[in-house]
DNA sequence: TATAATCCCTACTAATTCAGTAGGGTATAA
DNA sequence: TTATACCCTACTGAATTAGTAGGGATTATA
């Protein structure tokens, strides 16, 4: 598992404002309890998004979360870095001792596979999830919802 | 960082032993030597490594470890799985609760992450990364091995 | 203006994983 | 026979994970 709930939860309830986008704060309780997730666990990881800049809130009644930018403006990796840090794969231009000749060519597998997570987070958006969600939608209506 | 030690580790080591691939058995201490790695630590990644099948080893004196296979028939998936576990992004699909609407948006995006990972790690073998030193050694030797 | 809903913030915690260490045992080449 | 090497199990300090606990500040609305 390469991801931790903080990313997961933390994308997911970020979706979740995506998709109220324009409509007014949600508050926590209500994403919280959607997905079974304790809400002062995700309190902390908004807190986190906040700082980041990525999403705004409304204090008191009627009060709650908002995406601080459009959705077209904010990537999945914007969320998974704020919450689960850079994505790395080692640190061997850093601490690591680094016996040159044989290093060399883990350490260009270790950058092919950072380039390869990093290629999809930044160009997704939420606005493209919502889009991707639509059509799950719509397809699942054809097959009657088969899947359960 | 995505991968622990153990991957990286093995990885480097697994390597090491596909260089020595054909020329008989390669004592652990001289790779724990050469790299700065725990002897006993390295000991635990190659009992696994063995367990899978992927490398052999020759007790007594004159002995050590050796691929069990040829460098071509070995991926960086192979002993990236074995050491670090199946690569997923998300238990989506078992235990954690899913409100389905939701969460398929964010299933998708763990599904490609994960897929762009095994998509590099198995495509690429031992042998491919000794391809791989060999190119960046002569290229280091045009540029008189600039990097310090 | 009282109250309830909401975010804000810090501290604590049980469980697990990480990255080893320790220290014996067994096989075998020389 | 002895030194070299693998074999195996158990232990451990530190960090991370996934929360819990609980009080504080703000504000819509009745």
């Amino acid at each position: 598992m390469i991801l931790s709930t903080k990313g997961r939860y933390g994308l997911k309830a970020a979706f979740e404002l995506s998709k109220n986008y324009g409509l007014g704060p949600v508050p926590l309780k209500k994403i919280s309890e959607k997905y079974g997730i304790s809400e002062n666990y995700l309190e902390q990881l908004f807190a986190k998004l906040k700082k980041s800049g990525y999403i705004d809130t409304v204090r008191g009644p009627q009060g709650g979360y908002l995406l601080a930018k459009s959705p077209e403006e904010i990537t999945v990796g914007m969320i998974l870095r704020t919450l689960e840090g850079e994505i790395t794969t080692s640190d061997c231009l850093g601490k690591e001792v680094c016996s040159r000749e044989s290093i060399c060519a883990t350490r260009v597998i270790f950058e092919k596979i950072e380039k390869s997570i990093n290629d999809v987070i930044d160009n997704i958006t939420l606005a493209d999830m919502y889009e991707e969600q639509e059509k799950i939608l719509s397809e699942g209506k054809n097959e009657q919802e088969a899947i359960s």
